[in-house]
DNA sequence: GTTAAACTAAACTGAATAGTTTAGCAATGC
DNA sequence: GCATTGCTAAACTATTCAGTTTAGTTTAAC
């Protein structure tokens, strides 16, 4: 049972790595790059720094593969949407439930926000990082809602592709501005009514 | 002429306190709180560390007076849109030229792009900074703009507050995904696309 | 000329940090 | 048994950094 042996420990050893990405991510999107030591790493991973160097190389190294696992994670979830039927029904309906999904997932998931905040915080010094977000983030999800525009030719869109980054752009500034920037006290707004006329712009051609 | 000396004294540390702001901001704008160092601040501004610290006691507190300094800068700007005869025109004109304006400002002025990079990037450390942030720039913004819509009734707009969060959202959203996360190749599209979908959904009530 | 205020360059302290090394432990392959 | 592999805790190196201190300079008030 060689193979089954190696495979044994492999798994162990993968084990590792996954604490480690696991640590790491914890504190990367907690403190971000610069303020994230590689001992914290280690205690939050339950490992030795030793086995994380082994791992990784080094912290920047280990920072790119966080975000990648991350952004894997996310287009997975992304790609979860391509085809089913929730993409079958009426545009109102459709547009409706995509959007309160996204407000959902922003307001109880805090580690998306993280992910968004550090994404763009350390754009400047990590523009690759950036570019595998747009990449297998933003294009797909883009991808899908302009193609379900197209597919419907009852919404009279003059420019699908342009109106889909008004959609995804008003929800993304308002969870933006809500959330992050905490501005949910100072310039409150109720989400559905963001929704609301979102979708009633975007369908308003409809009949 | 005492007076006068003294004046010219306080000025004289003016001057320093002034150029200590400048090279900070250059500074935190480039690397972000963590890793930017006093010293390079110190080199940047052409004065002594000491004099820094003289002036602004510690890191966070130099910081805090910097994101302040630009909060207030765009403040005036954002203000400076109040009255003048640029809210004056039919909306199709007032709003393709303020999505003009506001992608231009983006696409030349790269410390404006910094400037919202480090406001989300550190807003999970610097909370209070965003919310400064927020009532300074946002809630002004929003502010102006709302009002412009809710004087416009032709545009026969249900909820002119949710409009707005449309309109700046999609901008905001253009010029984040195109030029702080290098999107711009990977999803190309024209930004007069945008500025037209957007003004047609909005102004297409009117007649 | 004396005093005071603001500044400078440079050395310094103490803590934190990235990354390495060492000595040893535990499991496994053969 | 013996060698290998992966791990651990801990010490270590070299660097960087926030913040302080020192000794001395500049400027101007009077």
């Amino acid at each position: 049972m060689t193979t089954n042996h190696k495979l044994i420990e492999q798994t162990k050893s993968e084990a590792k790595r996954s604490a480690i990405l696991k640590g790491a991510m914890e504190e990367f999107l907690q403190n971000g790059y610069a303020a994230t030591s590689m001992d914290k790493v280690a205690k939050s991973a339950g490992v030795s720094k030793a086995t994380v160097y082994s791992h990784f190389g080094d912290k920047e190294n280990l920072f790119n593969a966080v975000i990648q696992d991350l952004v894997k994670d996310k287009f997975q979830l992304v790609m979860g949407l391509e085809n089913p039927q929730s993409l079958e029904q009426d545009p109102q309906t459709v547009l409706s439930a995509l959007a309160t999904r996204m407000l959902d997932k922003a307001k109880s998931d805090r580690s998306s926000l993280d992910f968004m905040r550090i994404i763009i915080g350390e754009s400047g010094r990590f523009p690759e990082l950036a570019k595998a977000y747009v990449n297998n983030v933003a294009k797909p999800t883009i991808g899908i809602l302009s193609k379900y525009f197209k597919s419907h030719p009852t919404l009279q869109l003059e420019d699908p592709e342009a109106t889909v980054r008004v959609m995804i752009g008003t929800m993304v500034y308002f969870v933006m501005l809500q959330e992050m920037l905490h501005g949910k006290d100072i310039v409150p707004l109720e989400g559905d009514r963001v929704i609301k006329t979102l979708t009633d712009l975007i369908t308003k051609n409809q009949d």
